[in-house]
DNA sequence: GCTGAAAACGAATAAAAATACAAAATGGGT
DNA sequence: ACCCATTTTGTATTTTTATTCGTTTTCAGC
C-alpha cells in the first residue's frame, strides 16, 4: 500500500477541483484517475483528510477541504516590477526568503499542487489562497534555481525573466 | 414557526460550546434546552446553518460551525534535517523570519488556532492551511524562544530538539 | 373570521457514511 | 529469509443522515 499517500493527494486534488456531494461520486472520480478503492476506504481517508461534506451557497451538500469556502485571500501588493517573472498566466516574485506565486483566479491550488509533489529541496513550505501562493524557501536556496524549477513545474510555460 | 430562529440560535449556541458527534446527541442536547424536535428538522437546520461534521484533533467526529479560520490547500515537503524540530506529529522549520509548522492533515487550522490566542510577542501573524502553518515572526525573535512556547501550546507535546 | 399559498414539520424510509472484523500487506528486527 | 507488530484494506453491517410524502401551522389578503 505505498500508494496511499498518493490517493490522499489525488483525493485533495479531486476535491478541491470538483464539487462532488457523495462518497461514492468521488469513488468515481477516483477510479478514473486510477486510484480504485472501496467507499469504506474513502471514508476513512476522508476523515484523515479532514475533508468535510458542507453545504455551498445553493444550499446543495459538497465535499470540500477544510475551508475552501472561505479562504484566505491574499493581498497582492505591486511590488517593483524588476523582479517579476512571468510564466504563462502566472507570475513569480521573490522577497526576502519568500517567494509569492500568483495565478489566474481559483488556480492557486492546482499549481501549489504540482509545486507541493515536485518536493524542491529549496522548498521548506506552500500556502495557497485564490490565486496567490506563499513559498517559504530555504535560506540558502538560490532564487534562479528556484524560478527554473516552478517554470518546469507549471504548465504551459512560455515565461521569460525581466530581472 | 416564530420559534424556528431561537432554535436555529440554540442549535449554533449549542455547537459552538460543546462537541457532538451525531444530530442524535445534538438533538438531546436541544430537548434539554426546551427545542424538542425531530432528527428530520435538525438534519435541516444543519444544513440550512452551515454547521459540518467534522474532524477534531484526536480523529473525532464533532459537529462544527463554520469557521471563520480557513484555509486552502497547502504542502508536505521534507527537507534539510538540520532545522526541523519534532512536536509530538508536527514538525517546525525555521528560515529567515518564518516559522513553518507541520500538522497531520486537516489539522494546521487548529493548531494555527492555539497559536494565535497564545498571543506570543514572537509571532506576528500566522495562516494556516491543510496541514502547513507559516508564521511571520518579529524580526528579533530567537527561534528557541517560539520553539519553547510552541511546545507548550501544542497538545500532547512529547518533543526533542534536534538542532 | 375564512381561504389559499407557503413554510415547517414528523414519521417513515431511502440514501449515505462509519465501523467491526478478518484478511492482506508492510516494515522492522533479527 | 523469517517472525512479529502494525497498518491498510475490503466485505458486510450498523449507524447515521438526508429526503419523501403527507400533515399541520403560519400568515397574508380578503
Amino acid at each position: 500500500m505505498g500508494n496511499k499517500n498518493s490517493r490522499l493527494e489525488v483525493i485533495k486534488m479531486i476535491v478541491s477541483s470538483q464539487e462532488l456531494s457523495t462518497q461514492d461520486d468521488l469513488l468515481r472520480e477516483l477510479d478514473k484517475a486510477g486510484f480504485a478503492t472501496t467507499q469504506a476506504t474513502l471514508s476513512r481517508d476522508l476523515k484523515k483528510l479532514g475533508i468535510v461534506k458542507a453545504t455551498n451557497e445553493r444550499q446543495e451538500y459538497v465535499y470540500m477541504m477544510p475551508g475552501q469556502r472561505r479562504y484566505q485571500r491574499v493581498n497582492d501588493t505591486h511590488m517593483s516590477v524588476h523582479n517579476i517573472h512571468r510564466l504563462g498566466a502566472v507570475s513569480i516574485k521573490f522577497s526576502g526568503n519568500m517567494c509569492v506565486v500568483h495565478t489566474p483566479p481559483g488556480h492557486a491550488a492546482h499549481v501549489a499542487y504540482d509545486i507541493d509533489h515536485a518536493e524542491l529541496s529549496e522548498v521548506i513550505g506552500t500556502i495557497a489562497g485564490d490565486d496567490t501562493i506563499f513559498i517559504v524557501l530555504d535560506e540558502e536556496a538560490s532564487r534562479q534555481d528556484v524560478l527554473n524549477h516552478i517554470a518546469e513545474i507549471v504548465p504551459s510555460g512560455q515565461y521569460f525573466i525581466e530581472q
